[in-house]
RNA sequence: GGGAUCUUAGCUCAGCUGGGAGAGCAUCUGCCUUACAAGCAGAGGGUCAUAGGUUCGAGCCCUAUAGGUCCCACCA
């Protein structure tokens, strides 16, 4: 008993419906099976802050194509699935939270607020896996990680350790990102540089000994000054030759400092001298450590100045700046203060202008595990689609500074270092160290620290799939095939999984990373909540559908560009959906009013039903090979393109006369076609559409459980029937122009017109007179004559010229001379502007000898064509004109 | 400062290894033709940013220029 399918499209309760069909039957669940081969996407872990924005939307769209596309094909498809406990977004979350309840954080202290932050998790981290759900998402939820969870902890420690020993992670006091509002050190990759209009303030030193002398340095940021411990010239600077060696004070301070000579210093920028603060400047530690300076710190952890800064002690940076400022101007030591545009540093979550500081950290050393990500990318192993971004990701790593992986945060996997309570003696170490090596001693304190986000979401690929423990899930399903992601986090992520993935398990974590680019609003901004120009990915699913929100999301977009949203493009992508529906139900109401022979009755075959056939094959095809290329957009507008001109509007049309007829021998060839044709464009349509193509498959074939667990549709040499689709291409320009004709002389579709299809050509008629049954519903003709000559076409016939053949069609009164003239003279120019091409390439000597010779063969008949159809517009032009 | 990318129809964008310029939306003209007006049929609209070059042949490859977007960067 088939069901039937409802008389409107209407994507509301049919899609949960059908997904809570394929959560039941396990239809997502992938386990290892030697008898077929793995296909493997490992999911971006979203937020367990977040929320399903468009980009989530397109990102988890993609992977659920190429899931679904494997899983037809055969491939055992795990697209493994988990959340992220993103550290210092969600610890930022629950302190503002437990602000709002009047909580404070510190007071609390740090094993109160790890039970808020993990009840935060249980509540919210569920609610962007249901939102992906919605998006029909055929992730294997059954293995949902979390970057916390114990397999993900325990990967963590294993390879925090195994690093430590190789030397590749260690503790030193280097300069770090410090951000003063978060009050945590951030790596590299965290900061977002942005030019800010400021000043260049340019302040005399005074020289020791010789009153009167000074050097003047510009700073951009004046309160630094206040940790200087040297002035820096070049030491090719002739102009200042005689300072190097000398002592200057330090005005406001008093503290006396060197002239020192590095070649760091730019002779043309600025005055030439630069004050040197090591404990606030990357660049000045560098040059601190060469020449062997004091670091001071001047700075606390919320960028106030600290005790060593004497009467600015306790003032804000910026405040301490005005200050200081104001003090040298008093001194008369302020020489002149420049507009000057820079770049500043900001913490990229909170904005903040980011401090450089000496700390305390834990780095990762980079450049042994950088190199091997290179050659992983040099040797092919990974891949970029598109392949532009392989220099992004190279220059980063050939450019790349150790990693901070420190972080003053509490949610977060802990460091495990251990401190000897009794001598202070660090170790490192699984679990808590029984005794120290040193001194004997069994009590110790862990490090305060906790690690990066990215340090743990960098293991995701293999420790979901249980490593560090030999698992036959690791064995089966590692390495990955293709990762799915933004551009926005290669290095914050993509890379670092690529490291990781080499140095823990000798290979590259997946063979293709695939680009998108980002969801833009309307007007091409980013959609952001300053601007509040989101659109909410489940309002378009409210609304639409998540199939109309996917096709939109997939259509008119190549890998790695952004892309815009329009609500238009949505209701575009839901009339698509529409049509297939209507179509559908127009199909099942005839194969109900029938015997559908069950395999292909090759006997009664037309050429309508070969020629589709035949088109749905290569299809097959085509969008296989695009899909292989990760090029989803085009793929699903050539199934879009198939679905709705070739299949509704030809097809259909064309066997309408077939389906209403009794007596028609060819109906169940029409019928079985029909069925066919439209089951496998499905198939090739579900990985896009998956509820409405599910919903129509099942309705379609009762004795069939799901489109998802169907076979993806492949080329048969069986279904090649070349030389009847060029008969119907023949037929299909023909009718075009029919209605051409009757369109321009406003001939109303009730008034049916004898149709001539004149033709020298025995075979060219051979094939009108088969096709001429569908002039009369194509077409609005009432008699078709075929025939060799102008028998019976009276001189009030309007024509048309095809290949080959010209149409004529009687309309008497209608026939307006001028009208038609004008026509045949807009033919006559586009013939010879088509002929003049074709004869200026074939008349080149050049390309006749260079060019291909299938091309030339090409252009041969082309000619001939165009020829013949311009003798026949000649001479319909001079029966007019008579 | 370095790099990437874009410039194609009124708008938003496709265009795969170079071989007769496409889609959606918008516009215009007819159609309530018994699957679909969320539809059908037809039409108009582009010197593919500019200037050179390579090639038998360039929207596509190379060079330069102009404008836009983005990323990276330790010149105080």
């Amino acid at each position: 008993m088939s069901r039937e399918l409802a008389k409107t499209y209407d994507p509301k309760g049919l899609e949960d419906r059908l997904y809570q069909k394929w959560l039941d039957n396990g239809y997502f669940h992938a386990k290892v099976n030697p008898d077929k081969k793995p296909f493997t996407i490992v999911m971006p872990p979203p937020n367990v802050t977040g929320q399903l924005h468009m980009g989530h939307a397109l990102d988890n769209t993609m992977q659920d194509i190429l899931i679904r596309y494997k899983r037809m094909q055969g491939y055992e498809a795990l697209w493994q699935p988990g959340t992220d406990h993103a550290a210092i977004a969600t610890e930022v979350k629950v302190t503002e939270k437990l602000r709002e309840q009047g909580i404070d954080k510190d007071e609390i202290g740090r094993e109160e607020f790890l039970k808020h932050a993990w009840a935060w998790k249980e509540e919210y981290g569920s609610r962007i896996i249901n939102q992906l759900k919605k998006l029909g998402s055929s992730a294997d939820w059954e293995r949902e990680r979390f970057t916390m969870d114990e397999g993900c902890s325990e990967a963590v420690e294993e390879v925090f350790l195994k690093l430590y020993e190789k030397g590749y992670i260690y503790k030193g006091s280097r300069i770090v990102n410090w951000c003063p509002v978060c009050q945590t050190s951030i790596s590299d990759a965290e900061v977002e540089h942005e030019d800010q209009n400021g000043f260049f303030w340019h302040i005399n030193y005074p020289v020791v000994g010789e009153e009167g002398r000074f050097v003047e340095i510009a700073t951009t940021r004046p309160e630094t000054l206040l940790g200087d411990t040297a002035v820096a010239v070049n030491p090719e600077d002739e102009r200042y030759q005689d300072l190097v060696g000398k002592t200057l004070e330090l005005p406001l301070v008093g503290r006396k400092i060197p002239v020192i000579a590095d070649s760091y210093v730019d002779k043309e920028f600025g005055t030439g001298c630069v004050k040197i603060t090591p404990a606030h400047d990357p660049n000045d530690f560098e040059v601190g450590k060469r020449h062997d300076l004091e670091e001071i710190c001047v700075l606390n952890d919320d960028a106030t100045i600290n005790e060593l800064g004497g009467k600015y002690a306790g003032m804000d940076r910026y405040e301490a700046r005005k200050a200081i400022v104001k003090d040298l101007d008093d001194l008369g030591l302020l020489v002149k203060v420049v507009p000057h545009s820079h770049s500043v540093g900001t913490h990229d979550r909170c904005k903040t202008t980011v401090e450089p500081m000496v700390k305390q950290q834990w780095f990762v050393k980079m450049d042994e595990m950088a190199k091997a990500a290179i050659g992983a990318l040099k040797s092919g192993e990974l891949q970029f689609v598109p392949d532009r971004f392989d220099k992004i990701y190279l220059h980063w790593l050939e450019n790349i500074r150790d990693w901070c992986i420190s972080r003053q945060l509490w949610w977060g996997h802990r460091i495990p270092a251990y401190y000897c309570d009794e001598c202070g003696e660090m170790v490192v170490s699984r679990g808590v160290p029984e005794k120290c090596p040193k001194c004997g001693c069994t009590h110790f304190t862990q490090d305060e620290d906790t690690l990066d986000t990215w340090f743990s979401s960098a293991l995701w690929p293999f420790s979901t799939l249980g490593w560090p423990k030999k698992t036959p899930e690791l064995e089966y399903f590692y390495p990955t095939d293709v990762l799915v992601t933004g551009y926005d986090i290669i290095f914050f992520w993509v890379v670092r999984m690529v490291f990781s993935g080499l140095e823990q398990t000798g290979k590259s974590p997946f063979h293709h990373v695939l680009i998108h680019g980002l969801v833009r609003d309307s007007l091409g901004r980013k959609m952001s909540k300053s601007l509040n120009n989101g659109i909410d990915p489940l309002e378009v699913i409210d609304k639409y559908g998540a199939d109309a929100l996917r096709l939109t999301l997939i259509t008119g977009n190549a890998p790695g560009n952004d892309m815009r949203f329009y609500w238009e493009r949505v209701e575009a992508s839901r009339n698509f959906a529409n049509k297939i529906w209507n179509a559908s139900r127009f199909i099942m109401m005839n194969l109900e009013r029938a015997e559908i022979p069950a395999e292909m009755p090759e006997g009664s075959m037309t050429q309508a039903d070969q020629w589709i056939l035949s088109k749905v094959n290569t299809l097959a095809k085509d969008v296989t090979d695009n899909m292989e290329k990760y090029e989803l957009g085009i793929a699903v507008q050539k199934v879009y393109d198939f679905i709705w001109e070739e299949f509704c509007d030809w097809y259909i049309e064309m066997v309408k006369p077939r389906l209403y007829s009794d007596t028609d021998t060819t109906k169940g060839a029409a019928l079985w076609t029909l069925k066919t044709v439209l089951g496998n464009a499905l198939k090739l349509l579900h990985p896009f559409m998956p509820f409405v193509t599910e919903e129509i498959y099942c309705t379609l074939n009762p004795q069939e459980e799901s489109i998802m667990i169907s076979d993806w549709p492949v080329y048969a040499d069986a279904w090649n029937f070349a030389a009847q689709e060029a008969e119907v291409e023949t037929i299909k320009e023909a009718v075009r122009a029919i209605r051409n004709v009757r369109t321009s002389m406003n001939v109303p579709p009730s008034r049916k017109a004898k149709v001539y299809v004149v033709s020298d050509k025995e075979e060219v008629r051979a094939v009108f007179e088969n096709g001429k049954v569908f002039f009369a519903t194509l077409g609005y003709a009432g008699e078709v004559f075929v025939q060799a000559d102008k028998t019976g076409v009276g001189d009030d016939a309007v024509s048309a010229v095809i290949h080959e053949a010209v149409i004529y069609m009687p309309f008497a009164e209608l026939v307006d001379v001028e009208k038609e003239t004008e026509r045949l003279k807009k033919e006559e120019e586009r013939l010879s502007k088509e002929l003049a091409r074709v004869n200026g390439m074939l008349g080149n000597e050049k390309f006749v000898s260079r060019a291909p010779a299938a091309k030339i063969e090409e252009e041969r008949a082309k000619l001939a064509k165009y020829t013949d159809m311009m003798n026949q517009v000649k001479e319909r032009l001079q029966q007019l004109a008579r």
